[in-house]
DNA sequence: AGCACGCCGACT
DNA sequence: GTCGGCGTGCTC
């Protein structure tokens, strides 16, 4: 009998992934800890994490840890168990669960370092100048890399064979825990002072500190030198004289954040106060609550009434929002209710800060966690409620690989504690609304408007007669009348234009040539921030030509951007300002362009995606929506909701003060039904159609749609690869166990290449269950064994937002 | 994925 | 006879 450990290991691929078992020897491995083991025939050292210990006798001959990397150990049971169902969720390895659920603050980095031992001599005299090199001392493998060049490698194994050198592993943290120096009185203050006095004169500034000392307590010395004004040498002979001790103690890097302002009591109104009651009665019950709420009926007030009573229970709260960027006010309003119980993370936080916060939730000093999609992984105890403000937003999603969701993450955490998980919105997913009205989730619903205000008034205009007038621009004629009256009345408008497909692209009038990317199957796209052509896909960037290379006419900017709309606008109302806000012009941050906007009175902002989140300006009466169209005819289930709650959400920034708004919607198709219910605010009347047709093509709510991709450089191999997979899947749903299950495809990516890798796609439609899951991760694992998918990858995604 | 083992062709 | 090319198979 020994102690054997369950172990995720970093260095598993998919296909292999499984606990590997390890002997515990002589360790202090704990369940949790991140520990390095050896690993492969060449036992090469792979981090990994301790799933399990138990005393047993060990099957087979078990290799040992080499070493605990934490000796507290980071992963709970409950983290353990997210990691695993993350695994099967996500087809990722559990290690790669593990890294997503710990802030990065504390990834481990392995430098491998080489170092001379023994004093024999090389057998080749080429291996010499390397050897002199080690000599000096241990050298990391990358810097010897930079020096030697890729050979390096190699000669490190031979000189290793001949027992020459040595190799090290070196494992750093990325960011450290702050140590502050602290002082702190050695004696009773008049003791001390008395010691002092007898210095006389020159003991001035030492009775000060002394003072100081004495009125505040233990103190950063910091905060000592400034405050009592005495400088470092003071504390140090005081420190002589052993009248004040010094030490380490940990501390925050976390700068002051929101508003001070006092909060005002809240006043819920009846609507409001009854969805609390509601939702206050079903916390305590694990379930999903949808709270439904068009704009402005003041979700939010909800979910800080929800915290302080919650928190007066002696339960903690999380709070997800799409953009922590987008909702300062939501951050305010949170601190100002309060205080320092509340910790912020998100991404554009510094990663000291970030780690710090981490650390106040997960020793219960912050019991109020609001963040952004990574915070749902916070390592909050005893959760009460996570509230997911903005349901159907994308940024909930993770666009890198596992690509978990964190409304799904939140469910699972809130099934673990029998919390509540409180999703809002004014416009939710289709899936989300058909859960609450098959009473799976609770619906609750908020319909009044703060100040019962008016909905704007909506007036579709159709391009395609402005086509057949001859108005080939992209101001229609009821836009145009409608900016011109706003003008006149010196109120504000807001243009809003959709980039989703909207391209800036260059293009020679004469000879037709379009600068392409050389590495995926795109055009370049132009941006005036730095004036040359990127790629969106892999980042490449080449220096914008003024002429056509091949013909040497000059070339000429095409599509439809902001900048084009802002041309055009120039001439039909010249001499009005209009302030631009779109990737190119918010270098300086939205932030100040809407300050600008507000304070300035510029009469039109026009931009895209951003100006439709959470704007709320007194002045502003119009909003047009130029291309309502462009996202809308786009291969995705998701495209109409997208649409839809995009159109919503910037009619709704029409007339938000006392005065009534107008919006002026740009279609090329009036009749759409998605156009039409958001020119109503209508969001029954989408979710009915929407449903009908995502019933009638299988796809969510009515069936999850897996999406298996086949990448790799051969376009030809990657398409051979993906139509056996169907062949072989298609065979495989036959079986009654996978009944209804539908197998469509191969089909090319909208953009077939990125960073010279063909991509195609076979779309698996079912239930995701672990039946399927299972069959999934099977395909994914016998895939990569195959030797004619040798230089191809596989990997395995269900409902992905984009 | 990353690494060792093993089985063939070009050299001392 | 030996070194190193890459195809094959395993990872507690």
């Amino acid at each position: 009998m020994s102690q054997v450990a369950k172990i995720a290991v970093e260095a598993a691929p998919y296909a292999v992934d499984k606990p590997f078992s390890y002997l515990v020897g002589d360790t202090a491995a704990r369940v949790g800890s991140r520990v390095l083991v050896p690993f492969g025939r060449g036992n090469r050292t792979s981090e990994g994490v301790v799933l399990s210990v138990a005393e047993d006798v060990p099957q087979g001959q078990l290799k040992t840890i080499r070493t605990v990397l934490d000796e507290e150990p980071l992963l709970g049971e409950k983290e353990i168990r997210l990691a695993l169902w993350m695994h099967q969720r996500y087809f990722c390895t559990v290690y790669e669960a593990v890294r997503t659920i710990l802030p990065a603050a504390v990834w481990y980095q392995h430098k491998e370092l080489w170092q001379r031992c023994g004093d024999g001599l090389p057998a080749g005299a080429e291996d010499e100048p390397l050897l002199a090199r080690l000599s000096a001392g241990p050298e990391a493998l990358d810097t010897l890399m930079a020096q030697f060049g890729p050979g390096v490698t190699e000669a490190l194994h031979r000189l290793e064979k001949q027992g020459l050198v040595r190799r090290d592993l070196q494992s750093q943290r990325k960011i450290s825990d702050r140590q502050q120096t602290m002082a702190a009185l050695r004696l009773s203050p008049e003791e001390a002072m008395e010691q002092v006095r007898r210095k006389g004169k020159s003991g001035q500034k030492m009775a000060d500190a002394i003072a100081f000392l004495s009125r505040n307590g233990a103190t950063l010395v910091h905060d000592l030198c400034y405050f009592a004004g005495v400088s470092r040498q003071t504390v140090n002979s005081l420190v002589k004289h052993e009248l004040v001790t010094l030490w380490q103690e940990e501390t925050y890097r976390i700068r002051p954040h929101g508003s001070a302002a006092a909060a005002a009591p809240i006043v819920l109104n009846d609507e409001q106060q009854q969805v609390y009651d509601h939702v206050l009665s079903q916390t305590g019950k694990a379930g999903v609550t949808l709270l439904q709420g068009v704009t402005g009926s003041g979700k939010t007030l909800v979910y800080i009434r929800l915290a302080q009573a919650l928190l007066a229970r002696g339960k903690s709260v999380m709070i997800l929002v799409p953009e922590i960027a987008l909702t300062p006010q939501m951050m305010d309003r949170f601190s100002a209710y309060f205080g320092d119980e509340v910790a912020l993370l998100h991404s554009a936080l510094p990663m000291t800060e970030r780690y710090d916060q981490w650390k106040r939730i997960r020793r219960g000093e912050a019991r109020i966690v609001l963040g952004t999609r990574s915070a749902v992984f916070a390592p909050l105890a005893n959760i009460g409620i996570i509230v997911l403000d903005e349901e159907q937003e994308s940024s909930y999603e993770s666009e890198n690989a596992p690509s978990y969701h964190a409304r799904d993450v939140a469910k699972f955490r809130c099934a673990q504690e029998g919390a509540r998980l409180l999703l809002g919105s004014a416009t939710p997913t289709v899936e989300t609304a058909w859960l609450a009205r098959h009473g799976e989730y609770q619906l609750e619903q908020l319909t009044r408007r703060y100040n019962e205000r008016r909905l704007p008034r909506v007036i579709i205009a159709d391009m395609r007669q402005e086509l057949k007038r001859g108005n080939v621009g992209c101001i229609s004629e009821d836009l145009r009348r409608e900016l011109a009256e706003n003008l006149s009345r010196g109120e504000q408008s807001i243009l809003f234009l959709n980039r989703r497909g909207a391209s800036r692209e260059v293009v020679c009038p004469s000879c037709g040539y379009v600068p392409q990317c050389p590495r995926c199957s795109v055009y370049l796209t132009y941006h005036s921030a730095n004036g040359r052509m990127m790629c969106h896909y892999c980042g490449h960037s080449e220096p914008a030509e003024a002429v056509c290379p091949d013909c040497g006419s000059t070339m000429k900017q095409m599509g439809f951007g902001t900048q084009k709309a802002a041309e055009e606008l120039g001439q039909l109302f010249p001499g009005v300002a209009v302030l631009r806000m779109d990737a190119d012009t918010v270098g300086s941050g939205h932030e100040a362009i809407l300050r600008r906007f507000d304070e300035e009175k510029i009469p039109i902002l026009l931009g895209t995606q951003m100006v439709a989140k959470g704007l709320d300006f007194e002045n502003v009466t119009l909003v047009g929506v130029l291309a309502a169209d462009m996202g809308l005819y786009v291969d995705h289930y998701r495209a109409a909701e997208r649409t839809f709650s995009l159109l919503t959400q910037v009619v709704g920034r029409a007339g938000r003060g006392e005065k009534a708004g107008r919006a002026v919607i740009q279609t090329f198709t009036p009749e759409n039904e998605v156009i039409l219910s958001a020119a109503e605010q209508n969001y029954d009347r989408f979710y009915e159609g929407e449903c009908r047709l995502r019933q009638m093509r299988h796809e969510p709510p009515f069936a999850d749609l897996f999406r298996l991709t086949v990448t790799g450089m051969d376009e030809g191999q990657v398409l051979r690869a993906a139509v056996r997979l169907r062949d072989s899947l298609c065979r495989e749903v036959e079986k009654p166990l996978y009944a209804g299950v539908q197998v469509i495809g191969p089909a090319p990516y909208p953009v077939v290449r990125v960073n010279l890798r063909y991509r195609y796609r076979i779309t698996v439609a079912g239930k995701n269950d672990k039946t399927l899951r299972s069959l999934i991760a099977a395909y994914l694992v016998a895939f990569s064994q195959q030797k004619e998918n040798r230089e191809l990858h596989l990997f395995a995604d269900c409902n992905l937002m984009d």
